[in-house]
DNA sequence: AGCACGCCGACT
DNA sequence: GTCGGCGTGCTC
């Protein structure tokens, strides 16, 4: 017989993202068997170096694609998915999210898998499922409102429950373990059941004003098309309704539906608002979840088993089957910007998200970011506004208090004081305002000026008094007891300089010794259930004054506030940052929004020493809008985001000329591209220069050409990791938040 | 990012 | 003598 040309055996690979702080995918090799099942988005299970790591497949190379001899193939440990997992719309969506926000692939789909799947753990997890022993067991839980509660709900379930529909409906672990006990019920471990219940909307009378209507209509025509929407609805619109009916339209065609929200938006109040209107089952993915709860959260919806998902966010990723809406409530919230690690906004992602899965986008907001404007403008977004308030509710009053002239008393000033008792009188209450945490931000020596620094940062100690008389740097969390006496000169008068709340909440005490003052700040409230306390009492129709930081601006509604003072509007006003203005009316308009939702009209003082700032003036005497749109005129004569896109890199070191000569020596690396449209800031050391015994430097990559930039930029950064000393830190940071 | 190997100080 | 400090090099 001749020599028949023998072919070389098909070498079967796949091309795996593994969790590493490395830019490439990595390959591996499989059986023919495992090939053939293996598909794209699934996870594998491989030895990576010396570590076993768990990855996912974003490409099946052809058996006969070249092999490359560099490196020595090995073969995947094991194949942990029969299907994928992640479907291939996110897989896109993940993969352009690690080339927009330059960073590794592998750590990005991390971002999409629940740590359980992460950690290889097998997708058909069992589930609690809890069913009932004893139907007639009445008489043994009548001395528990919440058991009679959980038995009621179990026996509407013969054949039973799992533990997480329990637990949406209100019924909570330590209850049903109660009912165990007394063998009413029992906890059996099931295989999940991930159809899908049928959705059934609440039968309540839809009401929606023109407006309102108008805007669920836009939305409604585009049911199978991409299209941004911005909802830009003053407070108290009712821009949530907008929303519920958008979804029960949507829901209706049997396609899902992702709604995200702030950090801090995602209140029991918000969910049983979905819950009350839609009887379907809704994903819950907040940071609050146990592995275990997420992993069933999150697995709900990319079965399709939930109709609704609800999170924050990193739920912008995850897998949907039908997935035909998503709304992004508060879409000018800062956490929408992860701001470590993997630095991507969710507002953008979700917009691109729509655009893949060719579905509306909702950003919702009543007071929306400039560069949502900007996106307005430019015909990329369309504006749906709501003007009207609901019922007779009237929008607060702002009035500007001059500082330097008013006469004030502990820094508050008198007019101001009066204002507070009059409401005081007439048994309202009040908020106060303050961003800065603890009781004084500076301990001065009276005889020298030595001022209490924190040994490791570049910035001053902040003086508490809570729970204990200390010295706390909030930059990077040192401790230091307080002194007695003047380091510098031994001086023993040592005094406070300046407000923090702690201070502002003495003078408040002293001014209206017969009311109390309720501080909310994390100092006060870090106790689980305080907050819960907190609330009640604003519920009820006293008189009190509520002293806080950001942390009341958000989500809260408080009836009974007819006054809203702000003390120090000018740390946001001069700050160097070019998004600081945007920000500060963001919070005042978001604070005037907490005021007088009932009939009462409210009043939102705010205290100042440039009671001339022309764009504060615009929003006092206009509103926000025409704020936005001076705004926009500003930024674009400036030639500032969103009229330029930029980059920031952050430099990290213990030697601050070797942060500033490395970046100045790449810069001119890239000023030498001809083509592109650039200018560049800096370097410059950070603001806190020096941070927890580090030195930092940055510098900011400013071009209008959004894809020329990007595409220098990336050879250009890969470069720059390749020179770097070990010993350096250096981050990438695309459309930064602060340029300083 | 891990996790190795690799070469110099204070310890049972 | 070692135990271990963290400097740098690699990972399909």
């Amino acid at each position: 017989m001749p020599d028949q040309p023998v072919s070389p055996a098909p070498i079967y690979r796949v091309r795996v993202a593994v969790p590493v702080h490395l830019f490439d995918c990595f390959d591996y090799s499989l059986s023919a068997g495992q090939y053939q099942q293996a598909e794209v988005g699934a996870r594998v299970a491989v030895s990576f170096g010396r570590q076993h790591l768990v990855g996912v497949i974003m490409e099946k190379l052809p058996p006969d694609a070249p092999l490359d001899s560099s490196f020595k193939l090995k073969d995947i440990t094991e194949l942990l998915d029969d299907r994928a997992i992640i479907d291939a719309k996110v897989l896109n969506l993940l993969n352009w999210s690690a080339q927009y926000y330059q960073f590794p692939i592998g750590e990005v789909v991390q971002s999409a898998l629940p740590t359980l799947l992460r950690q290889g753990k097998p997708y058909n997890l069992l589930a609690r499922t809890w069913k009932l022993l004893d139907d007639q067991a009445e008489a043994k839980v009548r001395r528990s409102e919440r058991q009679q509660e959980a038995y009621k709900i179990l026996k509407l379930h013969p054949v039973g429950t799992t533990e997480t529909i329990l637990n949406l409906a209100g019924v909570d672990t330590a209850t049903l373990k109660a009912l165990e006990k007394k063998g009413i019920c029992e906890c059996v471990l099931e295989a999940q059941d991930f159809s899908p219940p049928p959705v059934q909307l609440a039968q309540m009378p839809l009401t929606a004003n023109p407006e309102q209507q108008h805007a669920i209509q836009q939305v409604l025509k585009y049911k199978n098309k991409y299209q941004a929407f911005l909802l830009d609805g003053l407070t108290g619109s009712g821009k949530t309704e907008v929303y519920l009916q958008i979804m029960g339209k949507v829901l209706k065609q049997g396609k899902q539906v992702l709604v995200l929200v702030p950090e801090i938006g995602l209140t029991p109040q918000t969910i049983s608002r979905f819950q009350s209107r839609f009887h379907c089952h809704i994903a819950l993915l907040h940071s609050g979840l146990n592995d275990s709860k997420r992993l069933q959260a999150w697995q709900a919806a990319e079965t399709g088993k939930a109709s609704i998902v609800l999170g924050t966010r990193s739920a912008i990723y995850t897998p949907m089957p039908n997935l035909g809406l998503i709304i992004l409530d508060e879409e000018h919230d800062l956490s929408f910007k992860q701001q470590e690690g993997f630095r991507y906004h969710a507002r953008d992602v979700a917009l691109y998200r729509g655009h893949l899965q060719q579905c509306p986008v909702v950003l919702g907001s009543a007071t929306p970011s400039i560069d949502s404007y900007a996106l307005v403008e430019n015909g990329k977004m369309q504006v749906l506004e709501l003007n009207q308030r609901a019922g007779a509710a009237l929008m607060p009053k702002l009035h500007i208090l001059d500082l330097k002239v008013a006469q004030k008393q502990h820094g508050i000033s008198l007019h101001l004081i009066q204002e507070m008792q009059k409401r005081l009188d007439k048994k309202e209450q009040i908020l106060v305002f303050l961003n800065r945490r603890g009781y004084a931000p500076v301990l001065i020596c009276d005889s020298c000026g030595w001022q209490a620094q924190c040994p490791h940062c570049d910035a001053n100690f902040t003086v508490h008094r809570q729970p204990y008389q200390h010295l706390h740097c909030h930059h990077c969390g040192t401790i230091h007891r307080m002194p007695d006496h003047c380091p510098s000169c031994n001086h023993t008068e040592l005094k406070t300089l300046g407000m923090g709340t702690g201070k502002v909440e003495e003078q408040l005490n002293e001014l209206f010794p017969n009311h109390e003052v309720i501080r909310v700040d994390r100092d006060s409230t870090s106790r689980v259930g305080s907050w819960q306390k907190i609330y009640d009492k604003i519920q009820k129709s006293e008189p009190a004054i509520l002293l806080g930081t950001q942390m009341l601006a958000k989500g809260h509604h408080f009836p009974y506030v007819t006054l809203v003072a702000i003390l120090d509007i000018d740390s946001g006003l001069l700050s160097v940052d070019f998004r600081a203005t945007e920000r500060t009316a963001q919070l005042i308009v978001q604070v005037a929004g907490r005021a007088g939702r009932g009939e009462r009209k409210g009043d939102v003082y705010l205290q100042t020493l440039r009671p001339d700032h022309a764009l504060l003036n615009t929003l006092v005497n206009e509103n926000y809008r025409a704020f936005a749109k001076q705004t926009l005129v500003q930024r674009q004569i400036a030639r500032m985001p969103p009229y330029r896109y930029a980059v920031m890199i952050r430099c990290e070191s213990r030697d601050q000329n070797l942060n500033t000569e490395f970046l100045q020596k790449h810069a001119a690396l890239l000023r030498q591209y001809q083509d592109l449209d650039l200018e560049i800031w800096g370097p410059i050391p950070a603001p806190m220069e020096r941070k927890a015994g580090r030195y930092q430097s940055h510098m900011v990559l400013l071009s209008a050409d959004r894809a020329r930039l990007h595409y220098y930029v990336r050879a250009w950064w890969q470069a720059m990791l390749q020179d770097k000393p070990s010993s350096m830190k250096l981050t990438l940071d695309v459309d930064p938040q602060e340029l300083s």
